[in-house]
DNA sequence: TATAATGATACTGTATTAGTATCTTTTTGT
DNA sequence: ACAAAAAGATACTAATACAGTATCATTATA
């Protein structure tokens, strides 16, 4: 199982290269020079952070992205949310109608213990304590 | 991103169900009759567990399936290496090559950290407990 | 020796992930 | 005014993993 997909990587290391960056605004072909990663890919990417309001865009000549936010609240999670969707340890049949002993199910609890667990370990990792 | 896929949920039905049967052995029919579990599925569902050493099989007419531990020491994260391979938080780039500080990377030590936390969990979970 | 079971293995459909391609809109420097 | 350089929107394709089938071989028992 993957609890990172690859475009989570990617932004977190285009985030990176943004909060470090001297210049008010990064662009795409800047961060692609830098980072490596085929250029429509984190376009699209950017993109959906900046829908999310993990950045804010700016068209045009010149234009580019900046931190919405500062780094420190920036948060993993966050960004795992916007680029895979909600964060579910397990949509296993034991949580839905099909598991036999719905509602008093020993596992749903333990997993649903665990994902809370994990959730806020991944709360604590801010953009900041990753620069 | 799924913890839990299908066929480790499937197989914790399955033995839950071997778990509290009163016969010695238990075959696929009685187990599909019971669990609603495509047949062919849950049959190499229950041959991986099988070669994993955590099910003993019988062939030939009046054969099946029975533990070859007892419950307590049967590891729900055992269950899920055995259906979906090693359990990795990431294979993300930070902890490749590909990542521009290999070794140091802080995203890595924590993910590191979550993965090893996780596992913990789920080796606390034992088959005995969910029955 | 027919039957009822598992073993082995190859195949197929579906969903998710990863990445491309293209056209539109906006801004700015000349 | 207008070309260039940026992001916005959207539709498409390729690769991989997940979910499930299909079939034939082997084994044990009554």
């Amino acid at each position: 199982m993957k609890l990172i997909t690859r475009d989570t990587d990617y932004a977190v290391r285009a985030l990176r290269f943004i909060a470090k960056n001297d210049k008010e605004l990064t662009s795409v072909s800047e961060l692609v020079k830098e980072l490596k990663i085929p250029k429509p890919f984190l376009r699209k990417i950017l993109q959906v952070l900046s829908k999310k309001g993990l950045l804010k865009s700016y068209k045009g000549k010149g234009g580019g992205f900046k931190l919405s936010k500062r780094p420190a609240q920036i948060l993993l999670v966050d960004l795992i949310t916007a680029c895979q969707g909600s964060l579910k340890v397990s949509d296993h049949l034991f949580k839905s109608r099909l598991c036999p002993d719905t509602g008093k199910c020993k596992l749903k609890k333990k997993l649903d213990n665990i994902e809370k667990g994990l959730l806020s370990q991944l709360s604590d990792i801010t953009l900041e304590c990753l620069l």
